[in-house]
DNA sequence: ATTTAGACCTGTCAGC
DNA sequence: TGCTGACAGGTCTAAA
């Protein structure tokens, strides 16, 4: 679900809210969201740490955390975080009384009405929460169970992201540092631009609007691009997730943002989902057709399979 | 050495 | 109305 986009915003919404905040207690609905290190060794060594700073890395959100640890959380396709004021209570019940549906659905939260929040299908699938020492909770929901938290010391961050590439938005991503990745990749373009190796935080959504941004065609081979579409291609990889970003992220069905709402990307997008409509530069109407088993979507008069 | 299919999960929607 | 299959923002692993 979250691309770059999605989790910058997410990071940027918690920074103001809980840099300085204390964790009291984690409660865990879903044993699997742990994925490092074991749940006894995450749950004893994550209470009563304080959250020092919040960034992003990729697609992962990192809350570097005091004894220099840091938590990081890959939402994978469905997971969101939401942030409840204080004054939440957790109904647990249903794992008794049936605990089918509680594997799935997770416990109900409920707020009361003074809180001025009103969510509503938000609250299902909790899959994890954080407790603040001032009664504030941020909770993990996740329908499809993918997403994952790990903690790890900071020294081992190297090792922790060792399967990421550049940032596209720090300066770490270059056009020539990009063009020699593409030049030793055969394979069709669209792919590459989803290993995490070649640049950090782009998924579907937006590698399918930068290549509509470049005007590529998503089966071309990596390496085919010449040199003046390779930087074409760069600036729309940094065009798309930026404005993205200012828009609060795309949303379509489950992305919400840290106080439930959605992101007004979505209105933005040139390309991801629009087959059948018309393409906003020409008219001509949007394709779909798979990659690599990813749903692809372009432009089948602005982006020509030669380039040309 | 690459590609590709399968796993991990649950829900929704289109078609019969 | 009910069943079946395709598909969903991601990534890892194993088999071809």
């Amino acid at each position: 679900m979250p691309e770059l986009p999605e989790v910058e915003y997410t990071a940027r919404q918690l920074r103001s809210a809980l840099v300085g905040a204390t964790i009291r207690e984690v409660h865990l609905f879903w044993e699997r969201t742990i994925g490092y290190p074991d749940v006894p060794t995450f749950l004893a060594e994550i209470a009563g740490r304080t959250i020092e700073g919040i960034r992003r890395r990729g697609k992962y959100l990192i809350l570097d955390l005091s004894g220099n640890l840091f938590l990081s959380i890959h939402r994978r396709m469905t997971g969101n975080l939401l942030l409840l004021p204080a004054g939440w209570t957790l109904d647990t019940s249903l794992r008794e009384r049936d605990p089918a549906v509680w594997n799935t659905k997770g416990p109900t939260f409920r707020l009361d009405s003074a809180s001025g929040l009103s969510y509503s299908h938000e609250l299902n699938y909790c899959r994890a929460c954080l407790v603040f020492e001032d009664g504030r909770c941020l909770l993990y929901t996740d329908l499809r169970k993918f997403g994952r938290f790990e903690l790890w010391e900071r020294e081992r961050e190297a090792e922790a992201f060792a399967q990421l590439g550049p940032e596209p938005l720090n300066g770490e991503f270059t056009v020539e540092g990009f063009a020699s990745a593409l030049a030793k990749r055969k394979g069709p373009i669209k792919q590459v631009l989803l290993d995490q190796l070649v640049v950090a935080g782009v998924g579907n959504i937006y590698a399918d609007e930068a290549l509509f941004y470049a005007g590529i065609h998503p089966l071309r081979s990596a390496a085919s691009l010449n040199t003046d579409e390779v930087k074409a291609l760069h600036t729309g990889i940094v065009t798309v997730l930026t404005q993205s970003i200012e828009h609060g992220g795309t949303s379509f069905s489950d992305y919400r943002d840290l106080w439930g709402e959605a992101g007004d990307n979505y209105n933005h997008v040139q390309v991801y989902k629009q087959d059948g409509k018309p393409c906003s530069r020409c008219g001509s109407l949007i394709e779909r057709i798979i990659v690599a088993q990813r749903s692809t979507h372009y432009c089948p008069s602005c982006q020509k399979p030669t380039g040309v």
